[in-house]
RNA sequence: GCGCCGGUAGCUCAGCUGGUUAGAGCACACGCCUGAUAAGCGUGAGGUCGGCGGUUCGAGUCCGCCCCGGCGCACCA
């Protein structure tokens, strides 16, 4: 008999892995069908009964926004919360996951109106309007709805919160009007950053900082007036030439804003600092000049615009200045010198040009100095016309426009206004210089339009308020404090989080909750049509509150149907409005306060949410720090006394391969739905759970599939897992621990330790750091240690032998635990691992209803040494038959035998692991060679690289190999039935062949 | 300008409180197996650990300065 046909001879009776799970995933067309079947099944719900009564664990969703499609950024946040959802709910957690939208708001708004033709129509209601943009909201909740599933997010999708339902809108009102109730709001004239390509009021977490050129120029303000006590006079005075000084002399001031100088009022100067008055003459005249300015930056001023002959004629503090006054170069309007800590040398003159209409400080220092507040720019951005214009910028009667500047500016938006202004200033002699400045400018985050700074009346929360209820706030604290002492109660991941939110809430102004638009929630707020006095108070809120409940926020627009008479019927009003006329104003919420709103509209208000807040986490990209997290924690601690959150999880951008930020406009992000469409959702979750979200996420299909090596490593692995357990029946073959041989209880042992480093990276919302953990499982100890090793064991022995049972109760366990392992992130494919499992009856019948595996005590320290150092041993001698393969002398590891020769220690260290015959048999098995055997050394040795106190030779064995197994044991042909076998084999085939 | 994070093999990253010859996966090269097979196993090459200086018996690890990248804050007039 040849060798050939006893292979065929002995073929059936080697029992070869078998199973159907393909190797192939396909999940492009298997994702869809176990969506379909877990909607069916209804899975979500069934994971919320099998979890009714546990302990709740909640993840808040915070809502993006229902504009566009959901994006790789959008997917990559909801796959992260819901694996976090998954991983408390497999710890035995009730951990609902109610999804909402953020449907109002200016983009919206937006875009409905671009569809109009740029603007409301006149014949068109509020009402209609309104109308067309809640359809244009619920469009992109549906669509966004479904993208999010093909991720194989599960979630209470069919009834998410939207801020557009009527429940949500009061709840908003019930914010608000516990703010005003508690002293917190204040409508008040003040500079607020002001979008005029968007018309509103924007808040900090509106503005985007980028870069523009804008002019900046030197200008000269004539000295017109100067008070009896003024010092600077008496230095002028004892100069030679006073009288000409006098009539050429200027303040000299520096703006990068020209189209703020019809607003100016003021010229501020440090008290401190050292100033000069000047003589010079221009580049290109004779004239002689004097200007005072700061003296540190006269070099680089009289540089700048090429003076000649510049002489300091005198040096004197700024506190000198007291007392000048300074004509405006073309309103002629008279103003003052006044002084602020703010002013620097570090740009300009050291004269700063005040403008209180247009500027932060400019607005103090004119509320100190009690200087005018001229505002002469409407909402478009454009300066007012006519009478109105005069008005505003407060011209003395007898002004006469003959210079042309009022004509010039009427109209005009401020940015076009800049080039007028600029050539006119030198046309009329008032430039000294100008020249481009490149620098970074807060710019509106939807039109991308330069802001400006503009003084209107809006809506506040005092950030520095002190709420009186000693319930809420026992110790007195500002608000600010309080909202530093919750972010210091809460747990940040990444830790630095803390830091950057408590350094925005130390550094924040009070919040401009008003906005001047039609899609949003109204800001219930009336007022006397004679006299404008506001008419708000508990009662009217409460009233408005409660029909915007039951017929939603449309009724502040609803005109025909609710006029302010029946909004507000006279029992609800303050005493001294009943009666009266009043008017509804028409401000909305910034649409901060309304997502801001959310633990309250939803937390507190949802049937399964309610018995739940705060919530255990919320979850979003790090900008949020300056967004959804800072105003849900402002309205939760100034309403609830507490934060809505107890841990805060940020991941970082996802950006291209350039490291640039994704955006539709540069194309380089996708809709994810398209995403799992052409690449499987499982493997683009598990690329988000491979990377470290904490650094900016490179997302590009390259990328993911590059990854889609790794997610075929983990499958393949369970898959030859799985292929053993073919005849395996849990309940009737696992072998108990005890007797399980020790390779198998090492191999436990492992999985008790990767189950322990997993679960501590999912605690610390690691994924990247559980995944490599779960690789290096899969890579290191499964496929190359555990699942090379056993092969013998598994195909040779008998069936039902416990050699053969204790490596399959091995795998059973060890696929069993990966398939959980997995489950947060491989959503779909674990699905399949699951049918594919041998399980006993009665069980979850899918992955997302089982447990979470624990380690259970069964690291086994001593035989993970014990392994350790035979796989040390291993490796050196992979080291020498590689080398003998590359010499073509052997090809498998049966056909060669290795002699070990110890040194005294490292003998004694093997003595301890084993009698001699069963370690050197258990050795050959681990090495996979036909025989190992345990010497004095001699010729042929050489020193092992990597293990102290051993020498190794490795020979050719010539003995004739089983045609069963492969191995050169020694004893093939021993029983004569069958000649080819050795005596293991032969002893198994018994009868059978 | 201030602050935070990062700079380790071609790529993606591990390297805890300083301690033998700096690791893994992918990719690459070479080889084995053909009984995990559009798989599996092995071996190998590849790194001045951003740069300079310091502390120390010893530094990828600690300190200082600098360079590069990212982010945040502020850039005001």
């Amino acid at each position: 008999m040849t060798d050939k046909s006893d292979k065929n001879r002995y073929k059936d009776t080697v029992l070869l892995p078998k199973t159907d799970f393909p190797m192939k995933a396909g999940l492009q067309q298997r994702e869809p069908e176990l969506q379909k079947k877990w909607a069916e099944t209804r899975l979500y719900e069934r994971i919320r009964a099998a979890r009714k009564g546990a302990p709740a664990w909640v993840l808040h969703d915070g809502p993006p926004y229902a504009n566009g499609d959901a994006h790789t950024g959008t997917g990559m946040n909801k796959t992260l919360k819901d694996m976090v959802v998954k991983f408390r709910t497999m710890q035995g957690f009730d951990s609902p996951y109610v999804p909402g939208w953020d449907c109002h708001g200016l983009p919206i708004e937006h875009n409905v109106l671009k569809d109009l033709g740029g603007k409301k129509p006149d014949n068109m209601t509020s009402v209609k309007l309104r109308e067309l943009c809640l359809d244009y909201a619920n469009s992109y909740v549906d669509k966004q709805r479904a993208q999010f599933k093909t991720v194989g997010v599960l979630g209470r999708w069919e009834h998410p919160y939207l801020t557009t339902s009527p429940v949500y809108e009061a709840n908003v009102l019930r914010v608000f009007a516990d703010l005003f109730s508690r002293g917190f709001i204040t409508r008040a004239k003040r500079p607020v950053h002001w979008s005029w390509a968007a018309q509103s009021a924007l808040a900090e977490a509106e503005l985007e900082y980028e870069d523009r050129t804008d002019p900046s120029v030197f200008v000269r303000f004539p000295v017109s007036s100067c008070g009896k006590d003024c010092k600077f006079r008496e230095h002028v005075e004892e100069l030679d030439n006073a009288g000409d000084i006098w009539d050429t002399l200027a303040l000299l001031i520096w703006t990068t804003t020209p189209w703020t100088l019809p607003a100016n009022v003021a010229v501020a100067a440090s008290t401190d600092a050292e100033y000069v008055l000047v003589a010079y003459k221009r580049a290109t005249s004779e004239r002689l000049e004097h200007m005072v300015l700061a003296g540190a930056l006269l070099k680089t001023v009289s540089e700048k615009a090429k003076l000649r002959e510049v002489r300091v004629l005198k040096t004197f503090l700024g506190a000198d200045l007291k007392g000048v006054g300074y004509s405006h170069p073309f309103l002629e309007t008279a103003c003052p010198v006044v002084f602020a800590d703010y002013v620097t040398l570090s740009d300009g003159t050291g004269l700063v040009h005040t403008a209180p209409g247009h500027g932060k400080e400019d607005f103090e220092t004119g509320k100190r100095e009690k200087l005018p507040v001229v505002c002469p720019i409407d909402e478009a951005g454009k300066f007012f016309t006519g009478e109105r214009l005069r008005k505003e910028l407060q011209l003395a009667p007898t002004f006469e426009d003959s210079r042309g500047w009022l004509a010039m500016l009427e109209g005009q938006n401020v940015l076009k206004a800049n080039p007028l202004i600029v050539e006119k200033l030198r046309a009329e002699g008032w430039l000294l210089h100008d020249e481009p400045v490149h620098h970074s400018y807060p710019h509106c985050w939807r039109t991308h339009q330069p802001v400006i700074f503009r003084v209107t009346e809006q809506w506040f929360i005092k950030i520095d308020h002190v709420d009186p209820d000693k319930a809420f706030n026992p110790e007195g604290k500002t608000l600010r404090q309080r909202l530093l002492d919750e972010i210091a109660r809460t747990q940040w991941f990444p830790a630095w989080g803390e830091k950057r939110i408590s350094a925005m809430i130390e550094n924040r102004p009070d919040w401009c909750i008003s906005r001047q638009r039609f899609w949003g929630i109204p800001i219930p707020a009336f007022a006397d049509a004679q006299s404008g006095e506001l008419c708000v108070d508990a009662s009217t809120l409460a009233h408005v509150v409660k029909l915007v409940e039951q017929h939603g926020s449309n009724v502040w627009y609803d005109d025909a149907n609710w006029p302010v008479e029946k909004l507000l019927p006279d029992e609800v009003r303050p005493k001294q409005f009943k009666g009266r006329k009043l008017v509804k104003m028409n401000d909305i919420f910034d649409v901060w306060f309304e997502s801001g709103s959310s633990h309250r509209s939803v937390m507190l208000a949802d049937p399964e949410l309610a018995d739940k807040f705060p919530a255990n986490m919320y979850l979003e990209g790090d900008d949020q720090h300056r967004g959804w997290f800072q105003v849900s924690l402002i309205l939760s601690v100034a309403t609830q006394g507490k934060s809505p959150f107890k841990q805060c999880l940020t991941s970082a951008f996802v950006v291209d391969e350039n490291g640039e930020k994704g955006s539709k406009s540069k194309g380089n992000i996708w809709a994810i739905d398209k995403g799992c469409a052409d690449l499987g959702a499982d493997l683009i979750r598990y690329y988000f759970a491979s990377v470290n979200t904490s650094e900016p996420i490179p997302v590009t299909y390259s990328l993911i599939q590059a990854a889609g090596e790794g997610y075929r490593k983990l499958r393949n692995t369970f898959r030859a897992l799985v292929g053993n357990l073919f005849d395996f029946d849990p309940v009737k073959d696992a072998v108990a621990y005890d007797r399980l041989l020790p390779l198998d209880r090492w191999a436990l042992s492992q999985t008790a330790r990767v189950i322990s480093e997993v679960t501590a990276a999912w605690e610390r919302y690691e994924f990247h750091t559980a995944m490599r953990a779960l690789n290096e499982f899969a890579n290191v100890t499964l496929s190359s240690q555990y699942i090379d090793v056993c092969k013998d064991r598994l195909y040779c022995e008998a069936a039902t032998s416990l050699s053969r049972r204790s490596a399959q109760t091995g795998y059973w366990v060890i696929a069993d635990v990966l398939t959980r392992l997995l489950t947060p992130v491989l959503v779909h494919s674990v699905e399949d691992m699951w049918q594919h499992l041998p399980r006993e009856a009665g069980g979850p019948e899918s992955p997302h209803l089982a447990a979470w595996p624990k380690a259970e005590g069964r690291v086994d320290a001593a035989l993970d040494a014990r392994f350790e150092l035979f796989f040390k041993l291993k490796a050196e001698c992979d080291r020498v038959l590689d080398r003998m393969r590359k010499d073509k002398q052997i090809g498998k590891g049966y056909d060669a035998m290795v002699a070990l020769a110890p040194d005294e220690s490292m003998a004694k260290q093997l003595a301890d692991l084993g009698q001699a015959t069963a370690l050197t048999a258990e050795l050959a098995e681990v090495l996979n060679v036909s025989g190992v055997a345990i010497q004095s050394g001699g010729e042929g040795f050489e020193d092992a690289a990597t293990l102290k106190g051993l020498s190794l030779r490795v020979d050719v064995c010539n003995r004739p190999a089983c045609a069963r197994c492969y191995r050169r044991t020694g004893n093939v042909g021993s029983i004569t039935r069958h000649a080819t076998l050795c005596g293991r084999c032969a002893e198994v085939v018994g009868e059978r062949a």
